[in-house]
RNA sequence: GGGGGUAUAGCUCAGCGGUAGAGCAGUGGCCUUUUAAGCCAUUGGUCCUAGGUUCAAUCCCUAGUGCCCCCA
């Protein structure tokens, strides 16, 4: 039973006995009472409705939830009890219930599961309750509740043990009643628009379509590694080839990395091709998107998060790499931002540690992640990123050291990341030479050669455009949570020692 | 990897070099419209772990571990 040689806390002793007492009568863990209504309903029909109404015409109801007050005086008693929709208040009379039942409630403890039929009626302070003719015990809670007033507020309980933070913390709560709302909202407009949500492997032969360390696993029929993705994009695109010209899938991908309140080795991502269209397209439609998910949220577009407001309402400002480097960087010559020698320079002075093998393509964006990235608390949408660093991404027509892709920045953070796709078979060959020539000099966030990826290419992939969204840093910036553990039900910790 | 914070009752937290306290929860009692109900009584602790200093450590020192924050 207890999975630890230590005494068992008194008070789950305490419980333990009272369920003993319920399964020697036979009413330990009953399954055949049903509800007829929700707390939440009853209060949004009958909020209104007096007392002579009520009496005019009795409303009789069946309900059930958690326990989670109770007010015992003398011969009569409040509880309030919690269901999916809220709460609503039982008032039980002894003379009413009988002896016999009003003792057996008194002995009910914050956390049980009950239920109980009775009529709706207004205290004298007007609240909306229930006058309880008949309760039943349906789950005897052994664990005792956290405290009632400040609820569950050490964030190691509330993360190991998220179901006690959700029964006891409304605004846990409410951050996942948003989260569902926002991927049900994202794929009712991508639907609408005629995307094919669909869900391509999360194990694969070759860690593709990101630059990141991969989760490495085995299997034992095929006798070989597989990798947990990093992201779904070749899957995707060859979904396009195939004929699927706009694809999507939200799911999980898995970056073997650090831990942070911006990261967690598993996350929630959107990935998006549309084909026939390029980044600008993306970039419409991401901002609509946005605009349209906050209005139908909060029904307004500006929010705040962390005390800094964000505007969903106005056009994103949209600034290229080398100019926001330029601008926050004043002291760097911005005729030489491609000269590898001035680049390594610069990031000596910079305290930028410089790999062996980066090219300039590489330290511009070191330089940018440093001393850019935290600087744009505003919507942002920052352009024309080397192609060296973007191994997938079709080469910019006027600048081939350039390409079509851009990434969404708001709050310091990246949030989204999209492209026009490289479908020049020819070109990708090269980049992922180029890749595994990154790999060769020890690179592990480098990709490896696809080469199936590479024959669907040759088959033709249409002029594609992809985006790729963050969904659990989406979640904390709409629900104003200030680590990504606040928006993961169960977010990855260090496992709790055994002693 | 580095720096800072934190760890005391089931929960939220005080506290002090002399083996510990409040509120809530629990237990017993009073109370028939309460709502952070109230009143009386009362139970409950490996003070994160391991060493060290000391007559004496929950407190001071060292190391470790979890969690939180910042930096790389």
């Amino acid at each position: 039973m207890a999975e630890s040689n230590r005494p068992e806390n008194k008070l789950v002793a305490e419980r333990r006995k009272k369920l003993a007492a319920l399964r020697a009568d036979g009413f330990a863990f009953p399954n055949t009472f049903r509800r007829t209504a929700l707390a939440g309903q009853l209060h949004r029909v009958y909020d209104e409705h007096s007392n002579e109404a009520f009496e005019a015409e009795p409303v009789e109801v069946l309900v059930a939830g958690r326990m989670m007050t109770q007010r015992v005086m003398g011969k009569a008693s409040f509880a309030t009890i919690q269901d999916r929709s809220g709460q609503i208040q039982l008032f039980l009379q002894r003379d009413q219930v009988g002896k016999e039942a009003y003792d057996g409630f008194k002995g009910w403890d914050l956390g049980d599961i009950v239920w109980a039929r009775g009529t709706l009626f207004r205290t004298r302070t007007g609240e909306l309750s229930v006058k309880v003719c008949e309760m039943q015990l349906l789950t005897k809670s052994l664990q005792p509740l956290p405290e009632k007033f400040h609820g569950l507020s050490d964030q190691e309980s509330k993360y190991r043990q998220r179901y006690v933070d959700l029964i006891v913390n409304e605004s846990s709560r409410e951050v996942f009643r948003v989260r569902s709302k926002i991927v049900q909202f994202i794929r009712s407009y991508l639907d609408a628009m005629d995307f094919l949500e669909v869900e391509t492997p999360m194990m694969q032969i070759l860690p593709g379509g990101a630059l990141a360390r991969p989760f490495v696993t085995y299997h034992n029929a095929l006798e070989r590694d597989l990798y947990l993705r990093v992201a779904p994009e070749l899957y995707l695109k060859r979904l396009v080839v195939g004929g699927f010209e706009r694809v999507y899938e939200i799911n999980r991908s898995f970056r073997n990395e650090g831990i942070s309140t911006q990261h967690n080795p598993e996350f929630t991502m959107l990935e998006l091709y549309l084909a026939y269209a390029d980044q600008t397209v993306l970039m419409d439609l991401l901002e609509n998107l946005l605009r349209s998910l906050a209005e139908s949220l909060f029904g307004r577009t500006e929010l705040v998060y962390q005390g800094q407001e964000l505007k969903f309402d106005e056009p994103f400002r949209r600034v290229t790499v080398e100019e926001a480097i330029a601008e926050q960087n004043p002291e760097l010559d911005t005729g030489r931002l491609r000269d590898l020698d001035y680049l390594r320079d610069a990031c000596g002075r910079l305290d930028i540690p410089v790999q062996e093998n980066a090219g300039p393509g590489k330290l511009l964006i070191e330089i940018f992640e440093k001393t850019v990235e935290r600087q744009l608390d505003k919507p942002t949408y920052v352009t024309a990123y080397p192609a060296e660093v973007s191994p997938l991404a079709r080469r910019s027509s006027d600048d081939p050291w350039l390409v079509d892709r851009f990434e969404l920045f708001m709050a310091g953070r990246e949030l989204a990341n999209g492209f026009a796709e490289l479908n020049d078979p020819e070109d990708q060959d090269e980049r992922f030479r180029q890749q595994m020539e990154q790999k060769d000099f020890g690179d592990d966030e480098a990709m490896p050669y696809d080469t199936d990826y590479i024959r669907a290419l040759e088959y033709g992939l249409p002029p594609t455009a992809g985006l790729g969204i963050g969904i659990d840093r989406l979640v904390m910036l709409l629900t104003d949570s200030p680590s990504i553990r606040d928006v993961l039900l169960f977010p990855h910790l260090r496992p709790q020692r055994e002693d």
